[in-house]
DNA sequence: ACCATATACCTTACAGTCCTAGGTACCTAG
DNA sequence: CTAGGTACCTAGGACTGTAAGGTATATGGT
């Protein structure tokens, strides 16, 4: 399955930030989380990943740090900031909204039959 | 409440579809209908309704036509084609993806007191 | 020693599109 | 005759996902 560029561009965010909140992680251990939460569904590539962490960073919502990989690998780790967590609580409220809104009318289209 | 500018362009298709659906349609009316859905909270403007209008006629999502209301003042409606509410049926599948992977981590961040 | 693969990060060129701001036009009410 | 609602459209700037490429280190196979 392949999702929309908009929803994709709609979940990155929340996404991330919820990640985060589990705990401490970084770029490439990120991009594995999203493609094993979604079961394959969701396959994010780094190129959107690494401007998003960064602007996320410029934001207040993430903070960052330079550290080692017990390989001896440089990574940049990210954690998640109070500004960040109401910000993911905003995003599950806009969310919310979101699916009220579509929920009241996916109804009607709903299946005949047949799939 | 702002609805976040990627989650009301993620919303933007499956909404005028869905709507669509009720019932064929036109532009200001489809702006009213928005407003009502989400009971105020999703204000789109006609500025990007248009153009969106146009590109999913462009993509054979929906069929238009012009058309003279009551009142005499021209009118474009719209109604949604076959392949039209094919699309609608798999945005509504992407939607369940993300919402089934954002929920397994919204229940980390919080637990929902309400609603 | 050599090469492929995985890990790990970053950036640019291109294309698509949302937002702001403007434009056109008609009708009704004060 | 002015203001506001109805009704549609478009242009320019800014942003961002995709695709593609670049840098660098560690591991395992041959």
């Amino acid at each position: 399955m392949n999702i929309d560029k908009d929803l994709v561009a709609a979940m990155a965010t929340p996404l991330v930030l919820a990640i985060l909140v589990e705990d401490t992680s970084y770029g490439y251990a990120i991009l594995r989380r999203v493609r094993e939460l979604s079961a394959g569904d969701v396959e994010w590539t780094d190129g959107m990943l690494y401007p998003l962490l960064h602007r996320l960073e410029r934001l207040g919502y993430i903070g960052a740090e330079w550290g080692v990989s017990p390989e001896g690998r440089r990574r940049r780790y990210y954690e998640i900031t109070e500004t960040g967590r109401a910000q993911l609580l905003e995003q599950r409220r806009q969310w919310a909204t979101a699916n009220r809104t579509l929920g009241g009318l996916w109804g009607q289209t709903a299946s005949p039959a047949g799939s």
